[in-house]
DNA sequence: GCCTCATGTGCAACCAGTTGCCTATGCATC
DNA sequence: GATGCATAGGCAACTGGTTGCACATGAGGC
């Protein structure tokens, strides 16, 4: 049930709407989580029950009016918490490892397509995060001490997405399909 | 869906009972997909009602029976077919990450300990891929082609192994923590 | 004789997350 | 005027997966 934990991280770095939410979901956390608007709700909603985040509506111009939600100092007991509770093993499901392991009995043309278009959704996601890593942090020996755990992830992000390019050179490669 | 695929491979590989399928996807599979016995019998249920697979009872002396499984004609031609559709992005969810970010509001002593934990399960899990590589693929350049889905699923293993291992390290060091 | 471990199969309840749909506003574009 | 897009929120139905338990067998250790 870690979702709750990844919203409560992003409304202490700063409050938001459900939206703008499902929008850091998108960029920020990113690559390591995911979350659809839908599930966003739902679990807001129950964690307003369960005090860990309050909300109030906000009036806008030109725009729907919002509903803004905030960390409690429970939902701040709770995260701090969560840091304390040991870490499981990561899971991963990966449909291209499937499909390359099914190699002998598929399609091996439409196996390399798919691998082609793996290596261009990590090239264009790293492409994404390098540029954020020299907008907001042009020194990475300099970062400040609050920022550093977003920095870090950030660079997991990026790790993962030039070995994963380098996996699907190393697939084309191997299946002798040049680039 | 693609846990029927996963299945669907294995039972190509070799027919196996679900006992078996449920270490196999310990080992082979590992990395990238992680699946509970309980989760396999359900499936395989669900599977041999749509004609994927089928079973017969083999007896066997000092151990329970077992119900061995193989895939169907239809069977490999649903496998063929999954190899031909799209491949969505992956998925991934990631705890430590998570807890990362949460550092400016957590316990810095216990992230620590979490990371540390964390790149001993990246070793330990890449020393027993290297083992298996070693022993069915002494040499990576001449895999033969029947296998070679296989040990590029391999090789991406100890390559994702590698980068959060190396990333563990970049996070201690950033903490002020070595080794 | 009891306990634990490995083999082997399975059910029931629950929870997390997805899919598909719906509402509403205002702006910009065709 | 119609269409599409960004903002903003949400429900209902479903499915995939987890948790917890139960059953059964035989081997090996205390």
């Amino acid at each position: 049930m870690a979702l709750e934990h990844a919203i409560l991280v992003s409304l202490a770095e700063r409050s938001a709407s459900g939206y703008e939410l499902a929008r850091r979901f998108d960029a920020s956390i990113g690559h390591f989580w995911r979350a659809s608007h839908q599930q966003i709700y739902k679990v807001l909603g129950r964690m307003e029950s369960d005090k860990l985040v309050e909300s109030h509506l906000v009036a806008q111009e030109s725009r729907p009016d919002k509903r803004v939600y905030a960390i409690t100092a429970e939902g701040r007991e709770e995260l701090a918490a969560f840091t304390r509770t040991p870490t499981g093993p990561e899971v991963l499901r990966s449909d291209l490892a499937v499909k390359l392991r099914a190699l002998p009995f598929g399609d091996r043309d439409a196996i390399v397509a798919s691998v082609r278009q793996r290596r261009a959704d990590h090239a264009a996601t790293l492409a994404g995060y390098e540029a954020s890593a020299a907008r907001f942090y042009p020194d990475p020996a300099a970062v400040p001490a609050e920022q550093l755990g977003a920095w870090l992830v950030l660079s997991g992000g990026m790790r993962a997405e030039r070995g994963g390019l380098e996996w699907c050179d190393e697939i084309l490669q191997a299946l002798g399909e040049r680039r």
